[in-house]
DNA sequence: CTAAGTCCTGACGTCGCGTCAGGTGCAAGG
DNA sequence: CCTTGCACCTGACGCGACGTCAGGACTTAG
């Protein structure tokens, strides 16, 4: 007949624990067929044939539940596989807009050197409050792309981006302020400037760029409130500028 | 002086359950800062900015005491954050060569429609070892240039390509045996097929080519009896249909 | 006064094992 | 024969973030 194996050499052969096997025979996954008379196990060829299948089902992620039902013949294999996919591409998304999350938080923070621990923590729910709304206006293609295109600038470009904003916006506020024509040149370049960064953000895509300004307008308080966003006469300056030049 | 919230209905509020607030009590998280003389707990507004910055971090996916840590002062956020970005950074590469294996096996198994329970185990552990064998074979970038043309191509070509090896190797086979001159043209025609389907995989790379045929030859047994792949009498002869064609 | 709702504390269950603790079996050396 | 050392056994607790009773006290509306 076939070989029989104490535990501790299917362990090591294996490469698990004896207290995975023991956990495996409890739960009645992998049992050994005969024992010695002293009670110590005894694993035959056929045992470990289904431990190394208990191993593959393991690998692809399934829980000791379900790769018991499946090897009891109780559940279908097919569905299940592609349930358990379903489930994946969920949490991988889920991680992956939590991994963008962090990543604005750290580049934001590394941005502006005083880092005190309460900043940082209304920061974490700017981002997040940020990233919901932006859920709320943006499908799911459309937020793939945003993303693609963040990944492809680099956060130093980014960071760049909403530092320009910052500086372009008190020179639209100054020249505003001044009483400036919006039909005079000097005007002209600030709107081109202006829709220059707006493209970085919707890279000429319309869609983008219509969710954004109806994001904006919808939330056009808070964005002004909470990070010093244009007013709505700065924005009305640009577009005038915009449509006499 | 602020609010006293019952627990109820700060539970609500922050779309929490009861239990969790019990739970972040004892854990000392977030305490009330008073009780009725009945001992039910009272929240003040302090206590809610706590919640909420508790929340915040536990968003961001801390752990409950990395989180008491990081409110007591005890632990500096940023580094903190960098290597959970990192950890995040791990799980998300690990579930997605998960997520590309079982689309490989359910593929497979689509493909032919036996599907018995064994055989889908057998293949679930062909995959997963062919995939530890890419990993030693190419390097990171490699991977992700391969991922991404499976991306373009879609389920289907990739299937198709498959299919398309399974005949394209007998005839090679039949045309060894029938003793055909590699310099004839039905040979020079079948070992343009051939390259052909090789270049889908390498897509002219010639770093992936290299690794691929590397890869090859050290498992060339292995590929031959598993995958039905072919063997050095059939390379050769399509090497020979190449140089003299 | 009662019924329904809210609150309390305490304790067990989850999932896949890791990690003792306390004991037995077996072979080799002194 | 006794000890030493190793591999094995069973049983039990621990983890992490709560869910889910159980059993009882309080509160509020009718």
């Amino acid at each position: 007949m076939g070989q029989l194996h104490k535990i501790g050499q299917l362990a090591e052969a294996a490469g698990l624990t004896v207290r995975t096997l023991h956990h495996y025979d409890r739960l009645g996954l992998v049992s050994p067929s005969a024992r010695t008379e002293a009670g110590h196990r005894l694993y035959g060829e056929a045992d470990v044939v289904r431990l190394y299948r208990v191993l593959a089902l393991r690998q692809i992620g399934l829980s000791l539940e379900a790769i018991g039902r499946v090897l009891a013949g109780d559940a279908p294999l097919e569905p299940l596989l592609a349930r358990h996919r379903e489930h994946l591409d969920d949490r991988i998304t889920a991680l992956r807009t939590l991994r963008a999350q962090l990543g604005t938080v750290l580049t934001a923070v590394r941005g502006d050197r005083r880092a005190d621990v309460t900043d940082f923590l209304d920061l974490i729910r700017k981002v997040t409050t940020v990233d919901e709304t932006m859920q709320r206006y943006f499908d799911q293609t459309q937020l793939a792309e945003l993303a693609e295109r963040r990944e492809r600038l680099g956060e130093d470009t980014i960071a760049g981006a909403e530092q320009a904003w910052q500086v372009l916006i008190p020179r639209v506020r100054a020249a505003v302020a001044a009483g400036m024509d919006p039909g005079a040149p000097e005007a002209r370049e600030l709107a081109r400037e202006w829709m220059g960064l707006l493209e970085q953000f919707h890279g000429g895509d319309s869609g983008l760029r219509d969710s954004l300004y109806r994001m904006y307008e919808e939330n056009a308080a808070r964005v002004e409130q909470e990070f010093c966003g244009p007013d709505q006469e700065l924005i009305d300056f640009i577009t005038r500028a915009n449509t006499t030049g």
